[in-house]
DNA sequence: GCGTTCAGAATTGTATACAGTTTAGAATGC
DNA sequence: GCATTCTAAACTGTATACAATTCTGAACGC
């Protein structure tokens, strides 16, 4: 019956995706036996993954009322990318320290070899991608798993406004001055050159002005989107 | 059937002190039956509690052989602490910017009112309560929910450590000297100043003394209890 | 002895049934 | 009309049953 990988952590892993790509509408309540019926399993295994996504602050619950799209208002944002800060400017600290000259050589190989993709790529969510998989391998250098783990679920759930941002951003890329560094290796560079002070300042200031653009791009979904409770 | 509280939220919040209050040995399998046995319930609403702490990182999972209680390696406790300066230092730099006075204030007067207590009380746990009571108020100050979520979790993870920890620093405690400021008078008077400098370099000793204490705590813990597999 | 094989016992994985609660909408009174 | 009450349908909460897998330990060959 039960195969390599379990049912559970399949259907974790489709409404884990369904949620980063708005599947469900926030605040909108989750009907089990449609779901389990759409995702080809009954309902136990769908409520235990329902309430992974409860506990990582995917869902909300309501006792007898059931599962609901955790509500994306301006404040929760916020709140989500200050805690990046706050993971990412550790995570950097730390990397200062321990990260081997040869790790962070590769981490800037690969920056390199993506970022003329990066500039070219019209596709959003390949650019996302290589977005998250930079902060992602950059926390890595930490040795933290904790800090992983913390990164891993923000970008799960900042994921959609992230992608909202990038494809705004996208249509002004060209305005970039082609000399000007990236922030990205602007980063990297501070933490090869094992400057703490200034690791930490461009990882602030990058995060900082992502989170003004994801605000304005919020502000412009909501309107497209939905209207939100408060 | 199902009353004012759910059945399911009643077993986390057991399943959850259990494990911060060592009932699971590291490694050890769980056995579903028998623990709903003891909880009074069925195996149907224990996964689900069980499946939402391995989100928390408090348990493991594997595939057809069950949940089991995470084993508890040094590298993992340094992970936690490390995680903890992460996000308590961010919440006091945004508690410097955000914090109403009174509301500082009203943490000084539950510091005073406790301090005193604290000296006094042999009881552990209530002094592990009143510690961890105080940082989750200044988390708090940060208004900042997710760092206030990601606090809790590293607390409730790290209790046993800390409980270790704070029985053997209540031997020496007599050795401090009375004038001296606590540490967390020290951070807290930081923020009162609206100095971030002084009060992230305060919560960033604080927590590394605690750590290296409790690095300490957790050898002899470890000796104590059990053979970690690595 | 020591590794292998193989029942059967124990345990996990999940579908299903049904009790209990909430929700929606019709019927009613004003 | 508009609020209220009531009834049925829809949905959630959980116990249970049984299939699939893993575990245990005894029997066996070497």
């Amino acid at each position: 019956m039960a195969k390599q990988e379990s049912n559970v952590s399949r259907v974790y892993e489709e409404l884990r995706q369904m949620a980063a790509d708005f599947a469900f509408m926030p605040d909108q309540r989750i009907n089990e036996s449609e779901l389990s019926k759409r995702l080809g399993a009954s309902r136990t295994p769908l409520r235990e993954a329902l309430n992974q996504l409860v506990a990582e602050g995917f869902l909300t619950f309501q006792n007898n009322r059931g599962f609901f799209c955790r509500s994306l208002t301006p404040k929760y944002i916020q709140d989500l990318y200050e805690a990046r800060v706050a993971v990412e400017t550790e995570a950097l600290r730390l990397s200062v320290r321990r990260a081997e000259d040869s790790e962070i050589a590769e981490l800037g190989a690969y920056l390199e070899q993506t970022e003329a993709e990066y500039e070219t790529a019209d596709d959003p969510e390949a650019r996302l991608g290589m977005d998250e998989t930079f902060h992602m391998r950059l926390v890595r250098l930490s040795g933290n798993s904790e800090l992983e783990r913390a990164l891993r679920s923000l970008n799960d759930r900042i994921r959609y406004i992230r992608l909202i941002d990038l494809k705004r951003m996208h249509d002004k890329a060209a305005t970039r001055v082609p000399g000007e560094l990236s922030a990205h290796s602007r980063i990297l560079m501070a933490l090869a050159g094992r400057d703490a002070e200034a690791a930490e300042a461009a990882m602030r200031g990058h995060i900082e002005k992502r989170r003004e653009a994801a605000t304005e791009a919020v502000r412009i979904a909501f309107s497209q989107l939905y209207v939100p409770h408060d």
